[in-house]
DNA sequence: CGACCATTTGATATGGATCAAGCGATGTGG
DNA sequence: CCACATCGCTTGATCCATATCAAATGGTCG
């Protein structure tokens, strides 16, 4: 990669510095012990746009952290149609899926610096140090929540689901009102069971109830917050 | 309850005795030691058919394993309908939902026995007992693993999600060929976003390509799995 | 037997898929 | 620097799977 921000290096993590701090028990906010041994015990790894990062079937082996980019899991379905399973922003922990095996295969959506470690490593760590553990199982928690959130939406109709992603990304990224979206129309069709078609016409539709604005395809500016809402049911 | 079988009351759980066998890290068929903690500090209770067994918005403050009948976790949407969550059977555990608030309502399906322990003395094991803790994260990966195969199915055709329904109740029930569902057709309906009609007009057309067999609307029989299969997609 | 509730079956409506074409931005070669 | 190919997105026309509305059937319990 061009502009490689240093990491810092892999190194002995200290451990079974026990319960410094309280927290309460369901605090998914952080998980701030886990993503610290994985800055400190990862590799970084560059990805070129649409390159593989791992890949479904191959064995389960690594947790990885985006640094920078935006990574895409997906599933290859018996009738060749294409499953999204979650979009990975920068700071975001995946590869905690429960099998032996992926289920799923990831790739970098555009250019991704992504820190990798082994899970054995982290599991290790976790026998000795509660408060890894936790965060193992907080993270896998939060994304069993964003997985039943994406559930609900599954069900709604087309212009809820599209607004209910525009939702989504909008918190999960840094501007308030306005969202880059790094994944394509195609993305984000197959993000939330939905054709390319539709999720176009949903956003031009948006646009001439002035509920979003569209600069570009791929910048969206939230208008009307209240009334997005409203229309997420 | 009329025919309480005896559960094993709460005692005191031998605890610290760390990794006794060897398990791979990704056995997600059983979660003993969890499972065994929960037999031994849960109190049983009972539930009456409908019986709500907690509420949407209270605080998450018990873990639950299904010991007779059947529970289903259900959220009322915005607009009125009710999307189910998942069905739990006798040696399911369920609660283990990851925000301080129930996203879901639990209830009982059909008269059900239960064992409640609180998510706190659960929490206090896990950490001094590596096993439990593995155990935590690793019943919460299985659960994300059924959500996320959920996913799947919520993109594909009312066929397609009929027979995955039912498929995967057979897996997850006794006999091999034969399922006793609980579950209403509105509770079928409501847990794979189609409704009532279609679901039954799916079963009959499977009765009709002798795909399985209705003795009575509540019991089916799988007649041709290989079929079955491939109607699944 | 009669009331009630769950399930099935029938007729019609509709949201989103599919098929098809146009448009705008980006990049490439002449 | 312009012509043109390519790719991602938008827009239009039609079709179809499933929802919706409606009614009949069947099973269970007092």
């Amino acid at each position: 990669m061009l502009t490689q921000t240093t990491i810092s290096p892999a190194g002995r993590m200290p451990i079974g510095h026990g319960a410094r701090h309280q927290r309460p028990d369901n605090d998914l906010s952080e998980a701030n012990d886990l993503s610290e041994a994985i800055e400190m015990l990862g590799d970084a790894k560059s990805y070129r746009r649409n390159e593989e990062i791992y890949f479904q079937g191959e064995p389960t082996d690594s947790l990885y952290k985006v640094i920078s980019g935006a990574v895409r899991t997906y599933k290859i379905l018996a009738d060749g149609r294409r499953q999204i399973g979650a979009f990975y922003l920068p700071g975001d922990v995946f590869g905690l899926e429960a099998r032996d095996d992926h289920a799923f295969s990831a790739e970098a959506i555009v250019d991704a610096k992504v820190l990798v470690v082994r899970r054995s490593e982290i599991f290790t760590l976790a026998d000795r140090d509660n408060d890894i553990a936790r965060d193992l199982w907080k993270l896998t928690a939060r994304e069993l929540q964003r997985v039943q959130d994406r559930l609900l939406l599954l069900v709604k109709t087309a212009q809820e689901r599209v607004v209910g992603f525009l939702l989504e990304m909008a918190e999960r990224g840094y501007a308030a009102n306005e969202v880059e979206l790094p994944m394509s129309r195609q993305d984000i069709a197959d993000y939330l069971g939905l054709t390319i078609e539709t999720v176009s016409r949903t956003f031009t539709q948006l646009t001439t109830t002035a509920a979003i604005e569209l600069p570009t395809s791929r910048r969206i500016v939230l208008r009307n917050r209240a009334a997005l809402r409203r229309l997420a049911s």
